[in-house]
DNA sequence: CCATTAATCTTTACATCGTCAAGTTGCAGT
DNA sequence: ACTGCAACTTGACGATGTAAAGATTAATGG
């Protein structure tokens, strides 16, 4: 009654045949995800809930639950929708024709810029409840692709002899990793008293791995 | 009447006569706050909920909100708990009598052993829940304090000529930081295939930050 | 082309949760 | 002893996640 269709106009459902109203959906899956998405983004995580997304979306509250099992596993299906496009961002910086050592610094800057103008989606992605539970394994394993392709990068340098052979290309990924990702959640929740750029950031986190290098 | 008192036996309520069924509780806040780091170590941040708390605390539903405004205030003690004791740690480490170096090593491992023997109450403490809400001085104060002190150790290396002159004290806490944030996540939750021990972790960390001393 | 089956969605219901409003109890200070 | 304030209780409300059982449509195979 609340969700009568004349009622309520120009919400977008993402249905498939726009303004019919078809009983079945059609599309819900994706819809929920975008949706859930976009809530997220605005309202933060905490401000999701099931009840709402699924009248916004112009379903009943219980069709989320045939798509997924569970609140969380709709939020590992948002999270791993986040490392896809955090993969196709590296992918795009990885694969380009430029200097190894450029592609490293472009990595970095743009693992912070997507952290810091995403901040609650990235929280999502590495928040403790989607990975405790493993119960998740494509939200996992898109993470870990992510990871692998700067072990990739590393070894890509290694290769190019531009590593000092002492170093090892696994190690210096975790490394990198472990220092975007405390630099960029530290940033954002603003606990380094003085606020940075992101661009002086990254100076700071490329500098750190320069004495790898040969120079 | 769920809670009358001879029907549940050595449950540890935390009043101040022990047996004695007083109207006032006398201790309640403290109470509350040891109880739900307790249950957070156990069960997890989502495992608290301030109904069952009350219930085993003795004391009825309403009564946490005399000493705390909301269930986040709650949280944000806890939290506020937990940079206390992280405080002490690092205070311990950094006034014994070793060699400067020492002293940081110390600070990296016991950095690293907190942070991934309470993992609960570590996320508690870094969730961007308590952070966006700007409501919670105490508890970001207490925060800032523990980074006050990494800046104090690394101006104290400067001090003793032991860093080089162009590193910047502020600067290189900031990155101390966010690379032991980052390794105590990463690690924790699993994301780095392999499983290294803190030892390790800790060798990574500081020999990262070999360069900006003066050999 | 129709009938059966499986997928998708709805209705109803329940337990749990955070929180508020109004009342009760007891201690501290005049 | 009286008063006022702080600590606590009871009862209630709305929101939430989710399970059970039934309705509707799409898909499939004869």
């Amino acid at each position: 009654m609340v969700n009568k269709s004349d009622t309520q106009i120009e919400i977008p459902t993402g249905k498939k045949a726009s303004n019919k109203e078809t009983y079945h959906h059609g599309n819900l899956r994706e819809t929920l995800i975008e949706a859930s998405a976009h809530i997220i983004k605005i309202q933060g995580i905490e401000g999701l809930s099931l009840r709402k997304l699924a009248d916004q979306v112009g379903v009943s509250r219980a069709a989320p639950y045939h798509h997924f099992k569970d609140k969380n596993a709709l939020l590992a299906a948002v999270a791993e929708q986040g490392f896809k496009d955090l993969a196709t961002l590296l992918n795009n910086i990885l694969n380009q024709n430029t200097p190894l050592l450029e592609r490293l610094k472009l990595a970095i800057q743009g693992y912070l810029t997507f952290a810091i103008q995403h901040p609650t989606q990235y929280d999502l992605m590495f928040g403790r409840k989607l990975w405790k539970a493993n119960e998740f394994d494509h939200f996992q394993r898109q993470a870990k692709d992510c990871f692998r392709m700067y072990v990739q990068l590393f070894e890509q340098l290694k290769e190019a002899q531009l590593l000092k052979p002492t170093e090892d290309a696994l190690r210096l990924a975790q490394l990198l990793w472990a220092t975007l990702h405390g630099l960029a959640k530290l940033t954002e929740e603003g606990l380094f008293s003085v606020s940075n750029s992101i661009e002086e950031i990254t100076e700071y986190a490329f500098l750190r791995f320069e004495q790898s290098l040969v120079k």
